[in-house]
RNA sequence: GCGGAUGUAGCUCAGGGGUAGAGCGCCUGACUGUGGCUCAGGAAGUCGCGGGUUCGAAGCCCGUCAUCCGCCCCA
């Protein structure tokens, strides 16, 4: 059998068509994020194996791509390198690699880099994709989580989403409504994992799953159902954290989680974030290493999250020994680029031409006039490239005009002779001849009347 | 990891034991300096791969791989 050509599988080529678009997605979203003093930042393809196990949960140690030694070792089947699971955890490492002055005390980073996961591919998933992360590092303060969230909102704004929502939850919260049901703590991660498909699955299922495979007794079942059943429709989400508090303050003090979730609130109030936050108890997020607040963006048509994030204050300490406080945010790119295109968000600019206007000739001695007057039409701003065969003209313009170039600049014998050429406007049908010092600006007029 | 479907020309697909097909695309010409329309012609497939049944297999049987859709998990 022939080798198969087709990209290994979950991974795609992306041919010019997608690359546009995915560099569009990508350069509103990075714009966004320097508005709010976010630095770029990017690390290798690679970690070390041991600098990612042991960081995602169980079920994340087995998803990730493992490389072999070189070596004897590749008929053993030992491992210790591996493809990025997450930008989080190498960012977590270079915080614990680079001290002041080298990073700033209080540093806040973006990046924009495939990561890799041995998954199931499915729609809207591969074992490569983009993330798209903010984080901020060096604070506890919850101006960090609102300023995180009102820059996604605004981004996602930016890209032309008037309609997702931001739920916000808490990592402590959670524990201490599991505590007072009664679930004991080795218990919580297992609930928790269960607890997150709520919104995906109904409460009915959920419950099913935490007597049988969560190991949660009826008694505790009672106080989760009510902790976690979803909200009727016009019900504010607000008031539903309140109830929780309320609930607390009877046994005891409030958890200082629940005032950690009004401030973050109270801290949008006047960001993009503010009309899209709402809070929900059922937000878990599955890694492993969150501590206090967790969010999460999510659009209607979309089954599964545009993009989660929370607090982690725990991670960069593992590596340093010394706890240095970190919150972020990931915007998956795939799922954003689904939507999108499903819902047709791409500018009509985007419009995949790759030039303005295509110079052809009709034989060797045509190539010295046409490389020159492609220069001087490149100077002028425009896009240009030049035919390079000698082929019949015919053929010549049915190229220009299959790849969509608008323009076809005719250098003939004629034209050469007199220092002209014939520019034809391949959607009007029209053609004129002028000097060639005149063509760029001929044209330029013609592309801005194109609408 | 489990269930279901599909693999035939570059693309979309027909054909269900007896010479490998269509539409679109591509190439050539009618039209040797002008694209979309028309007409005439042309190239192109070890019918996913391996085995079996048969005088004969693209078709039937077994296996295998790939892709897609559900379940599960995530961005």
């Amino acid at each position: 059998m022939a080798a198969s050509t087709a990209p290994p599988s979950g991974m795609r080529d992306f041919l010019p068509e997608d690359v546009r678009r995915r560099e569009y997605v990508i350069g509103i979203i990075k714009r966004v994020y320097e508005r709010y003093g976010f630095e770029p930042l990017e690390t290798p393809a690679l970690e070390n194996l041991e600098t990612l196990l042991g960081k995602y949960g169980e079920e994340g140690d087995k998803l990730i791509f493992k490389i072999l030694k070189r070596g004897v070792h590749e008929i053993t089947g030992e491992a210790d390198l591996a493809l990025r699971y997450d930008l989080t955890v190498p960012l977590a490492r270079v915080v614990a690699e680079y001290q002041p002055p080298k990073l700033p005390r209080l540093f806040k980073r973006y990046q924009i880099q495939p990561v890799w996961r041995a998954d199931r591919p499915a729609r809207g998933r591969f074992r490569e994709f983009y993330q798209c992360d903010v984080d901020s590092l060096g604070s506890t303060s919850p101006i960090v989580e609102a300023e995180l969230c009102a820059a996604v909102a605004d981004a996602m704004r930016a890209l032309g989403f008037p309609d997702f929502i931001l739920r916000l939850n808490h990592r402590g919260l959670l524990a201490e409504v599991l505590t007072i049901c009664g679930v004991p703590a080795d218990r919580h991660a297992e609930v928790l994992v269960i607890l997150d498909k709520l919104d995906k699955v109904g409460l009915q299922r959920v419950s099913d799953e935490w007597v049988s495979k969560g190991g949660v007794t009826a008694a505790a079942l009672e106080g989760l159902r009510r902790a976690f059943e979803p909200l009727p429709p016009n019900v504010d989400s607000w008031a539903k954290l309140e109830q929780i508090g309320d609930i607390f303050k009877k046994i005891g003090p409030e958890p200082s989680s629940i005032e950690t979730l009004r401030q973050i609130r109270r801290l949008t109030e006047r960001t993009a974030a503010f009309d899209h936050l709402t809070f929900d108890s059922s937000v878990a997020r599955g890694l492993g290493y969150y501590t206090g607040a967790i969010m999460e963006v999510n659009v209607a048509d979309l089954a599964g999250s545009l993009g989660g994030g929370g607090r982690y204050d725990n991670l960069v300490g593992i590596f340093l020994g010394q706890q240095i406080p970190a919150c972020g945010f990931s915007l998956g790119l795939e799922r954003i680029l689904v939507v999108m295109t499903e819902r047709g968000m791409f500018p009509p600019s985007l419009a995949t031409s790759p030039a303005d206007v295509m110079v052809a000739t009709f034989d060797a001695a045509g190539a010295g006039p046409a490389m020159r007057l492609a220069g001087v039409m490149r100077e002028a701003g425009l896009r240009v490239m030049v035919y390079p065969d000698p082929d019949r003209i015919g053929k010549q313009i049915k190229y220009a005009d299959g790849r969509g170039i608008p323009f076809v600049a005719i250098l003939g014998e004629d034209e050469i002779n007199a220092g002209t050429v014939t520019v034809k406007n391949l959607a009007a049908k029209t053609q004129q001849t002028c000097r060639q010092d005149g063509a760029a600006a001929a044209i330029l007029e013609g592309l801005s009347t194109r609408g």
